[in-house]
DNA sequence: GCATTTATTAGACATTTGTCTAGAATGATA
DNA sequence: TATCATTCTAGACAAATGTCTAATAAATGC
């Protein structure tokens, strides 16, 4: 990686303050932890594109684990807001709304994909995590017994398609031999084809 | 991970032997490559668990880059006789026949997430990828034009899915609140949705 | 049996990693 | 101004990594 990043608001003068610390570094976590996985993340790097002492990750969040959950915290936490607002304007909520915060679903995969499950589900409110509480909406939405496996096919099914357009969208575009002109068309596409799974859904 | 691994047929005499050797490693390593993605694999690790000298690495296959590239290549031709001998006895050959080499996709989508599509690519024959193939087949057996955003919209849903599948199984049966009795019954009725995905396909 | 090639071993080497610390700089408070 | 807690810096440290090599062991060809 080039030292000369993109990230960090100036990258000329260091960062100061202990909340614009931790902001800086939690936010350079977060985009590295979603390109790359957790293992891949390094403090020194993370700290030198944040403009911080790499000893401060130490001093604020007790080490590299502590860092990073603090970013998959962060990352939910935008994740969540994202997702009540649009539950509030009168939008009907999809099952999972992979589609808005990228970034977010990525480095739940890239954290399941290295096994690290505490990483990945780090994500709860009141004990329940964020995809979870997904089904459960959808499942007293449309009226589903628990115990509907033709359900949970289709929920695991569009959950799958997601997360792993989520995770691999350029490799599936590439393969799908979809140019940089047909992008966005064929990206709107496969949303109506998200959208229209379940078919509609009756108002709450 | 333990040093007392399952692999490696015997785990207590050394492999000698050059092919003996070369194999080991390779199949050691495509394990690994699956689990865990390119960057985590440990060529120390490897040719422990493969009970080989970890020099012998050097020697067979001028480093690690070359002993990834081979267990790629070991997993991709796994995959292609399969997937020609599936098409010989009769069977409608499919978009992707994902479930049926979880190792090869997962290896594909660790090293596509971590950005290293030479590694993710290499799988070529004739200049052509196995998944690319699989959409010309498709696109010809179907009499699409070339040009035509919907089905390549389907299509990429449908690669999403899979490989999404391949990766992140387990996640997605969890969070699908799949316990495991009822696994192989959802994974069975997924499979359905796939096969049925772009309905009956006319004979050849 | 001897010579030459191949296979194998153990280890050196530089680099990177995460952790932790002693001390300097900074800022608030009294 | 003097005191104190916080913030920040530079670096030490052990562990792990990939690469490469000199030396030994084994096998092969003559």
């Amino acid at each position: 990686m080039v030292p000369n990043a993109k990230n960090s608001k100036c990258d000329s003068r260091p960062v100061r303050g202990g909340d614009a610390v931790r902001r800086a570094l939690v936010e350079a976590t977060a985009g590295a932890l979603a390109e790359a996985g957790p293992s891949a993340v390094s403090v020194r790097e993370v700290a030198r594109v944040a403009g911080v002492n790499h000893g401060q990750i130490h001093h604020y969040f007790g080490g590299k684990r502590g860092l990073l959950k603090a970013a998959m915290h962060h990352l939910a936490s935008i994740h969540l807001a994202h997702a009540t607002e649009n539950s509030v304007d009168g939008s009907i909520p999809r099952a999972l709304q992979i589609a808005e915060d990228p970034q977010y679903w990525r480095a739940i995969c890239q954290c399941v994909m290295e096994g690290d499950l505490e990483l990945a589900g780090l994500e709860v409110e009141e004990g329940i995590s964020v995809p979870r509480r997904a089904l459960a909406t959808l499942m007293t939405r449309l009226e589903i017994p628990e115990t509907d496996l033709d359900f949970k096919a289709q929920f695991a099914a569009v959950a799958a398609l997601q997360l792993g357009w989520a995770a691999l969208e350029d490799f599936v575009l590439l393969i799908s031999d979809v140019d940089e002109s047909e992008r966005e068309a064929v990206r709107d596409r496969v949303k109506v084809i998200i959208s229209n799974w379940f078919g509609p859904l009756p108002a709450p």
